[in-house]
DNA sequence: ACCGCCGGGTGCC
DNA sequence: ACCGCCGGGTGCC
């Protein structure tokens, strides 16, 4: 597990390197070889004691790692060892060697541990006394089936284990647990203006977010737990003193609640605090600037230097766009002799009556930019924006909207989106943006072959939805980790999801020494923790208190709240169908009713989920519009074919699943389905976790929820870009539905009360959207349109203009029930009419949330139809009925999730 | 003296 | 290491 790194067999040099060197360079591998070994060891959470005993660390004169009285050690097996194949080394937490195990205890110990039958963990109680060798007391921890083979190992070769007298107090505290990320708004010192870059204004709880996240980059204030002791910086909790200042944390975890701000607050970072504590340079289109800064002028609120230095720089802009008119980019020089042209107009703008003295100490400031050094510009510059989503090509390109949006429209700001096939992977290119914005699975993607994102040195990282890379095994979060940078954010509205586990990964990536090595993190907090030890949760509380920034929708700021959000009123329109679509219905709805029937009789309901869901579908449809209806999906009952053409036709019902939008999650992975695909029972998974199912049981694989064979072959992808043949074709043959009918009056009746309210109308059916364009534009109604089928252009086009307050810009959304990722701020809305019901309330609590957030200033009243005596009745209650659970405890298992779905069927079709 | 004793060299694994 | 151990020098009292 850990000889890899040790390789001395193959090379003599090595082995003379690597045992008689006493430089720092050892310590680098070694602390990567203990962090190796702990990566791979499984989790220390049901780690019993089986005993301790005294021991002796020798060889301490060989080694530089010292230690305190009380400091922890670690012990490292070392196999490859030429002296003794038994060896077990002792390092300290910076991972520096101290010493050896003396030799025969070493040989009992390496027989435990090369077995796997115990951990073996060392405290120096005494502290060091000669420079010869030391007593450590080591303690034996594993699973309790070893015990017994670990204190017969030891004995037989005249080691006895002794039980020490403390034992875990034991209490529960999972109470305390829950309450980890409440009360952490003590750190908070004051509030700090964004650049000047910053387009949105920001409110008094961002500008707090943003000064505190500045200090956490910039102020040199020491870790949690280091204190300054005479010339040492000694760690309290693990005892370690080390000469040099420790390496302190830059950045954090911003864990404020959904809907506060974080993105912007993480944009006004970006541009605010570039190098020590000074804004990002970016250019300012000029001409606008002028105008701005003109008009600043005469509101008195611009002094007569400032504007003369501006109409200086447009001048000089516009002299050296003439010269250099073919090559856009900017070479450094050129950017240093445009630096140096506005030293100039700063004198000249002293001359014409700015004060002196201020004007040469900013040209100061200014000069020593205007000459950077390599470090400066080749590499600081740089901020990486990670994120990711649940469907993975939205959010970056939300992500890159909200830059659009709070970065001020005449600042030149380079974002990149790293994303797609063509994605420039040139890593000169990377470097000269300002922020690369990618996805975690592009990330990873990359990790391990040539990876252009992690040979960069970064100035900074960001991981949006940060809570994701929680698993430290996958192979994402190990492609996060090894990105090189000096500062590092997790942005996270949910710090901690089910255990003290997931918050291992965040420290690692943060880099908050010692706790990214897992043994560390293991034997001082997560296993205190697991074990009831009030002390450890303490020391947890203190240490995510530090780095952790999070305010709830109801924390308060000087005695109000953060934000106050509108009243927002959601209400049922039941919507009654019309005598002949009522009898289209029945149809439709008798026919599904006796196929579902049969399969409910059969057993067979989970075999046949695609048909079973095809037929809910098809009554979905049908109190929407009844020109839903895919026209293939009618004859889907008809008579024999041939078996290439079954097999088409079930394809289609696939697709038609999938385009539902009926939201799943990984049985597999339990996760949100990422790349879904879908069986032929209508199971969606990752592809990437199916596969491994699949291959692991070869020929025999069944399906995980139903056990219904599966096959590579029969697996149908999501369908990228579904259902654009269709957009005008059947215009002239328009008619009308219920529905329709019902969301045409309360839209014209609210055009009569007040014309400058501004309504979103979601749908599942993007169809359905297009059905609904013929009589908005027919009544008059100024609209736009959101799918997910957008270019990402044209997405940002349409919600800029719906978003705009200008008079004839739209009223009207009609938007994509899923269309966006969580980024999406459509705040100019303030109705919501949700046209059908979804599978998921969580669903639609999304969209609504999409209106209903920081910036809404009128009250938002959501309506939902219903059509009365339908399938969408029924979905309601079952809604009603998941969301009980939710509220009452954890989600159902994945074991009563295949029958309740059987019973939720019934329960549809009235069975 | 194939011992004992002395005192210098030496020292992790 | 103010130890133990090794091995060479040495040798009545």
């Amino acid at each position: 597990m850990f000889s890899h790194r040790w390789r001395f067999g193959s090379n003599r040099f090595t082995e003379v390197d690597l045992f008689t060197d006493r430089h720092e360079t050892t310590a680098e591998t070694l602390s990567q070889a203990i962090r190796d070994t702990a990566a791979e060891e499984p989790d220390a959470d049901g780690s019993v004691l089986f005993g301790s005993l005294q021991g002796t660390v020798v060889g301490l004169r060989y080694y530089t790692g010292v230690v305190n009285r009380g400091e922890m050690v670690g012990l490292v097996r070392q196999p490859q060892n030429p002296y003794d194949p038994n060896a077990v080394m002792v390092a300290n937490i910076y991972g520096n060697q101290v010493g050896h195990i003396k030799r025969e205890l070493a040989a009992a110990m390496a027989s435990v541990m090369d077995r796997s039958l115990a951990k073996v963990e060392g405290v120096v109680h005494s502290g060091t006394k000669n420079s010869f060798n030391m007593p450590v007391m080591l303690s034996f921890w594993g699973k309790e089936e070893n015990k017994t083979a670990v204190i017969e190992t030891m004995a037989r070769r005249g080691y006895k284990l002794n039980m020490g007298g403390s034992k875990p107090t034991g209490t529960n505290l999972k109470n305390a647990f829950d309450t980890l990320f409440e009360g952490l708004m003590e750190s908070i010192d004051g509030e700090k203006e964004a650049a000047k870059a910053v387009g949105t204004p920001l409110l008094p709880h961002q500008k707090q977010a943003l000064s505190w996240m500045c200090a956490r980059e910039n102020k040199s204030a020491l870790p949690p737990f280091w204190e300054k002791r005479g010339e040492l910086y000694y760690n309290s909790l693990t005892c370690f003193s080390a000469k040099e200042i420790p390496e302190r944390v830059r950045g954090g975890i911003l864990a404020d609640d959904m809907g506060l701000g974080k993105t912007l607050t993480t944009i006004a970072l970006i541009l605010t605090n570039f190098h020590k504590g000074k804004p990002l340079p970016v250019e300012e289109c000029v001409s606008v600037a002028v105008h701005e800064c003109v008009c600043l002028f005469f509101q008195s609120e611009c002094s007569l230097s400032d504007l003369c230095s501006i109409l200086i720089k447009c001048l000089f802009t516009c002299v050296q766009e003439e010269k250099s008119s073919p090559m856009k980019t900017k070479t450094k020089a050129q950017k240093a002799s445009k630096l140096q042209v506005f030293l100039e107009d700063l004198d000249f703008a002293a001359a014409l009556g700015g004060s002196a003295s201020d004007i040469s100490s900013k040209k100061k400031k200014i000069a020593k930019k205007a000459t950077p050094t390599p470090s400066e510009f080749g590499q600081c510059i740089f901020s990486l924006y990670v994120s990711c989503t649940h469907v993975l090509c939205f959010l970056p390109l939300s992500m890159q909207d909200q830059f659009e949006q709070h970065v001020r429209a005449n600042v030149k700001l380079n974002v990149y989106l790293y994303y797609g096939p063509d994605r420039n992977r040139s890593k000169k290119f990377l470097s000269s943006q300002d922020v690369v914005i990618t996805t975690y699975n592009v990330l990873s993607a990359d990790f391990g072959n040539k990876s252009p994102l992690h040979g960069i040195n970064w100035l900074r990282v960001v991981l949006d939805e940060g809570h994701v890379i929680r698993n430290p095994n996958a192979q994402m979060s190990k492609a996060v980790l090894d990105l090189k940078t000096q500062r590092r954010w997790i942005l996270s509205g949910t710090p901690i999801q089910n255990s003290v586990k997931d918050l291992w990964m965040l420290l690692a990536f943060l880099r908050l020494k010692p706790f990214d090595v897992k043994e560390w993190w293991n034997r001082v907090i997560q296993r205190p923790v697991t074990q009831g030890d009030r002390a450890g949760l303490q020391n947890l509380q203190t240490l995510v208190k530090c780095i952790t920034l999070r305010r709830t929708k109801s924390s308060e700021v000087n005695g109000r709240p953060l934000v106050s959000l509108p009243e927002k009123t959601v209400c049922v329109e039941q919507v009654e169908l019309s005598q002949p679509e009522r009898e289209e219905y029945e149809l439709a709805r008798n026919e599904g009713k006796n196929t579902i029937g049969r399969y409910v009789a059969e057993g067979t309901v989970l075999r046949n989920y695609a048909d079973v869901l095809a037929i809910l579908m098809r009554l979905r449809q049908y109190c929407c519009h009844p020109d839903l209806l895919a026209k293939t999906s009618s004859d889907l009952g008809s008579a024999a074919a041939t078996p290439a053409e079954l097999r088409e036709r079930m394809i289609e019902k696939l697709r038609l699943v999938l385009a539902s939008g009926s939201d799943e999650e990984c049985s597999v992975c339990l996760d949100s389905v990422r790349l879904p695909v879908i069986t032929r029972c209508a199971h969606v998974y990752c592809r990437p976790c199916i596969a491994q199912v699949i291959s692991n049981e070869q020929v025999h694989a069944r399906c995980p929820l139903c056990r219904s064979e599966i096959k590579t072959s029969e697996l149908v992808e999501f369908p990228q870009d579904e259902m654009e043949e269709e957009s005008s074709t059947n215009s002239e043959k328009w008619r009308t539905s219920s529905k329709v009918q019902a969301l045409l009056g309360n839209l014209l009746r609210l055009r009569c009360e007040d014309s400058s309210i501004k309504c979103l109308v979601v749908s599942q059916f993007t169809r359905f959207l297009t059905v609904l364009e013929t009589p908005l534009r027919e009544h008059g109604f100024s609209f736009v349109r959101l799918d997910g089928n957008m270019s990402q252009k044209r997405r940002a086009q349409v919600i800029q203009e719906f978003q705009s307050s200008a008079a004839d810009s739209p009223a009207i959304m009609l938007l994509s029930l899923k269309a966006g990722g969580v980024g999406l701020n459509l705040t100019a809305a303030s109705r919501v009419f949700l046209m059908d019901p979804a599978w998921n309330p969580a669903t639609e609590e999304q969209c609504i949330d999409r209106c209903h957030r920081l910036g809404q200033k009128k009250k938002v009243v959501v309506t939902k139809f219903i059509v009365k005596d339908s399938v969408e009745e029924s979905m309601v209650k079952i809604q009603r009925k998941k969301q009980d659970l939710v509220e009452k405890a954890f989600g159902p298992t994945n074991t009563d999730r295949k029958t309740s779905r059987i019973d939720d069927i019934k329960a549809l079709m009235e069975l």
